[in-house]
DNA sequence: CATCTTAAATGACAACGTGTCATATGTCAA
DNA sequence: TTGACATATGACACGTTGTCATTTAAGATG
């Protein structure tokens, strides 16, 4: 987490240094992304830097953080847009982080295209924070359950699971190949679709 | 790929090369290994390890690939033992990876907890390669597809995706919060329970 | 055997990045 | 004005990387 002394600084200044910092970890992947550009990009010196975050990391994951805070309005604003339905609910979110545009678009293909594990469980709090369970419960209040193939909240969880990592494995997919958004949506649809009906027969 | 000076190393001096690797990317992953350490621990000067590797990476993968080979034997075998059934072959796969030991286990769990889109494409291809069309039809070939709810070569191609997504995810997890073998494999098996009958109603 | 040629080995070095720390500066209350 | 505390600053020690000029080794050739 940034220091205190990074929320008392002016908004101006956090904004100019938020921007170096995004600029820098969109331009490449965190272990490839240096103190040094986001301090000269952002005008501090090194010292500074340090006053603000404990390290590269910490600035990194302030960016995830509030990337994953926009993502969970946009989880529970589609799902209500679909009445509940999950499935609809994740197409439609995957078509969103695939068509990001410009600077988002670079930090999130950075970002899923070096997924290890501590991102991915940050950012799979997009969906619920199942670690919390007072947040996944208020997650599966707002999904309808009806439509699903399941006997308890465990098996609920396993299904988001299972659900959650399908996404991320077809968004980085979409990245890595730079397929265009017609096909992306094509390819992730298919799967949703076999996941519906089950793989045995 | 390791540079033709590598291969042609007197096989003593190569085993003590490639263990000097394999011993840094069990004590950490990729992006916090160095090379330093690898020639210390190899006791060969700098110079030599440029002769050898690209770079870091470079060695990685070549570790890396092979443990894809013995992976493609093993999922071969499997899926012999269980009469080219996918998800029993899946299950008894997912046991093997999360009971290696030793330094092995410490080089999975690294190389797992730290899956970036490269690494996991060439792990993916323990099971197939399924870029070469070639090789899946190969595998395919040995599975039998009766078991499956599938129509055509593409859904098959699909379904792959699918199974290859959460296995590994299934693998991140016994991994990171350090399951048991029996807990671990009781969620895969639940997953792949789901899975089979499909997640809608 | 002497010589030439090509492959491989070596380690010093420049370039760069990180995190720290002693010092300077600012702020605010007493 | 002074003291106390928070923040700012940038030089620096330390570690790592990749290169390159120089040696050394290994054959091949006459």
């Amino acid at each position: 987490m940034p220091k205190i002394t990074f929320y008392n600084l002016p908004i101006e200044k956090r904004e100019k240094l938020i921007n170096a910092v995004k600029q820098e970890f969109s331009r490449v992947p965190l272990t490839q992304a240096s103190i040094s550009n986001i301090v000269k990009s952002a005008r501090i010196p090194r010292g500074s830097f340090y006053q603000y975050f404990e390290d590269k990391e910490d600035a990194f994951f302030y960016l995830l953080e509030e990337r994953v805070k926009r993502n969970q309005s946009e989880v529970y604003f589609l799902l209500n847009k679909y009445n509940g339905d999950i499935f609809e609910m994740m197409i439609a979110f995957f078509e969103k982080v695939i068509t990001e545009q410009d600077e988002n678009r670079n930090f999130l293909k950075n970002l899923f295209l070096n997924m290890t594990y501590e991102v991915e469980h940050e950012f799979g709090r997009s969906f619920n924070g199942y670690e919390a369970n007072q947040q996944f419960i208020q997650f599966e209040s707002k999904v309808n359950t009806e439509l699903l193939h399941i006997s308890n909240q465990e098996e609920f969880k396993y299904l988001m699971k299972i659900l959650t990592s399908v996404l991320l494995r077809s968004i980085i997919e979409a990245f890595s190949k730079e397929l265009s958004k017609e096909e992306a949506v094509r390819n992730f649809k298919l799967e949703i679709t076999l996941l519906k009906r089950g793989l045995k027969k």
